[in-house]
DNA sequence: AATATATACATAAATAAATTATGTATAAGT
DNA sequence: ACTTATACATAATTTATTTATGTATATATT
């Protein structure tokens, strides 16, 4: 994703909320809407990408729907609504990360 | 550290970040520190927390005196000089990856 | 006095997520 | 004709962490 390595972990959640928010995408357009909203900061890469949806998929957490555009595969993934529980989840402990972790560098933000 | 895969990439920044705040520390006090500060949500543990301290100091990042009190061992460390820059650039890395987390889980803050 | 818990270090094997490197193939732009 | 963009995929490698285990001293509890 990028030199640093604190987006490891980061890729279900990020994966989740674009689809509770988009109702059904693709893998491509995943990767460019993740581009665009960070302005290109961060870019996912396929090895990375297909891998989780493949996975998220076996969880039960996505529904795929294959479709042709002209010649040209694509698959569409939905949330399932285990899916959607689990998106709820995964802010939450971003949530969470984010506060703990600002507490910790920034001592100012003492958890209360 | 937690069911959460998110703290996955964020060892070395708490690290770097409590040494940056305390001048000395020692391992046993840094998983303490964490807990107080995260009112226990985080909890290092000692097979995650030794070999990032043995890293950092192998990167130069560290130094490290050993002292004695009573009859028990203790590794203090403290950042090197290389160490307290590596402290500003993690730091900024941290706040960039929150920054794009907003923006991607929630849209209303959207990047400007 | 015996036992459990806390302090304090360490390392090795296994796991899991991502990176890097490939691969296939169609569509569009120069 | 050639390059870039679109669109999927997977295998090998890397790396951070978890889990498990080990040693040893100090303090608190029964």
């Amino acid at each position: 994703m990028k030199s640093t390595n604190l987006y490891k972990g980061s890729l279900s959640t990020i994966i989740l909320k674009l689809l509770n928010e988009h109702d059904k995408m693709y893998g491509y357009e995943i990767t460019q809407k993740v581009k665009e909203i960070t302005k290109g900061e961060l870019q996912l890469t396929e090895g990375a990408l297909y891998p989780a949806l493949h996975k998220l998929e076996a969880q039960g957490l996505l529904d795929v729907e294959v479709s042709k555009i002209g010649n040209r595969m694509r698959k569409y993934y939905r949330l399932t609504e285990a899916g959607t529980k689990e998106t709820v989840d995964k802010l939450a402990e971003l949530e969470s990360y984010i506060r703990n972790m600002r507490a910790l560098v920034n001592p100012k933000f003492r958890l209360e």
